[in-house]
DNA sequence: CGGAAGATCCACT
DNA sequence: GTGGATCTTCCGA
């Protein structure tokens, strides 16, 4: 089926704020070595590279960290916040423009067991508790810097056509936790699809 | 070489 | 709504 279909190099060699309303409703499929989860994407920010405050390559800086945003679009861009926890990008656009989009939310398709087990859950108070987050999916889909790096269909991350929504149902707003950035931090770069009770807080 | 801050989450009030 | 956990990264001295 055309939703099983890995999405083609040239769908990540575009910009980050196209690439981001367009990841939303695309299956990100995890193969452990004995678990095979699929999550539904539902929550993208955008960060725009060079010219963009917010984003770790504000201004060009390069570093050992930052290293792979600035490669053409199609791998993984994984970093550690707050001493603990795990933020999962995919690098878009070209070489050099250090263009990526953060997948911050997703919902589980295939695997919510294993998730949860990864999440040490037993019952989600809310849909949002196993995925809805940067750093929850991360945890629950068992994303950390071994895949820093790793090109999208090796390392075992994919992402595939899924079921993208309506562009009507699409909706858009200033992004999470980056006040630091000056004006930046109201550009309207954040994507979700509305009323998905996975998106994470505050709500669009 | 030290210190400050961070693309977060959770427990508690 | 607030604060604590916890540690890597980066920049300035």
């Amino acid at each position: 089926m055309k939703r099983d279909q890995a999405l083609p190099a040239s769908f990540y060699r575009r910009p980050a704020e196209v690439v981001a309303p367009d990841l939303l409703g695309r299956h990100l499929v995890r193969e452990l070595a004995n678990d095979r989860l699929v999550v539904k994407i539902v929550e993208t920010e955008a960060y725009l590279g060079s010219k963009d405050p917010a984003s770790h390559a504000w201004k060009g800086r390069r570093t050992a960290r930052n290293e792979v945003l600035f490669r053409a679009g199609g791998s993984i861009y994984v970093y550690f916040v707050y001493g603990m926890h795990h933020c999962c990008n995919v690098v878009t656009g070209n070489d050099g423009e250090g263009d990526a989009v953060l997948i911050r939310a997703a919902e589980p398709i295939v695997g919510e067991e294993t998730m949860r087990r990864a999440r040490r859950m037993r019952h989600p108070a809310r849909p949002g508790d196993v995925a809805g987050g940067p750093a929850k999916l991360c945890q629950a889909l068992d994303i950390d810097l071994a895949l820093n790096g790793v090109r999208l269909g090796q390392g075992g991350l994919q992402i595939v056509f899924g079921e993208p929504p309506e562009a009507d149902s699409i909706v858009r707003g200033p992004r999470v936790g980056v006040a630091y950035a000056g004006e930046a931090a109201e550009w309207p770069l954040r994507f979700a699809i509305g009323g998905n009770p996975h998106v994470s807080r505050p709500r669009l």
